[in-house]
DNA sequence: ACCTTGACCTTGG
DNA sequence: CCCAAGGCCAAGG
């Protein structure tokens, strides 16, 4: 695990927007395809140490079900952005939340400061 | 070197 | 989607 993966990572999971949602694998694959490492093990192995810096609640499993753990947090900050959750209301709609971050979110052209 | 743990994914029923 | 079994990748003891 290097920093450039953690960075990668939490990169991507901060550039989703609010009412949508991305998977582990997801994530994994964009970066691993920047980087050419890295599985949806070690996204979450990630976040777990990512904390609140990051929208965390926007990043899911592939059932579309966040952590257990805060899950009762998470869907309330979902509910909050108009994140399309399942009839349930336990689990986030991928059919209308999945989405895919643009191509320069990574190695892109960063606006700077001046 | 071996086993276990972890905010997982895929395949098959 | 749910359950069950196998796979994948990396870190810790």
């Amino acid at each position: 695990m290097d920093d450039a993966y953690l960075d990668a990572v939490l990169e991507v999971v901060a550039a989703i927007p609010p009412g949508h949602a991305m998977t582990y694998g997801g994530i994994a694959d964009v970066v691993g395809a920047h980087l050419g490492q890295g599985g949806p093990r070690q996204v979450g192995q990630i976040m777990s140490h990512a904390g609140g810096g990051v929208p965390w609640w926007r990043v899911v499993s592939s059932a579309g079900s966040p952590p257990p753990r805060y899950l009762s947090e998470a869907l309330r900050r979902l509910a909050a952005e108009a994140c399309p959750l399942t009839g349930d209301g336990s689990r986030v709609d991928l059919r209308r939340a999945a989405w895919d971050p643009p191509d320069d979110v990574l190695g892109g052209p960063e606006p700077d400061n001046g």
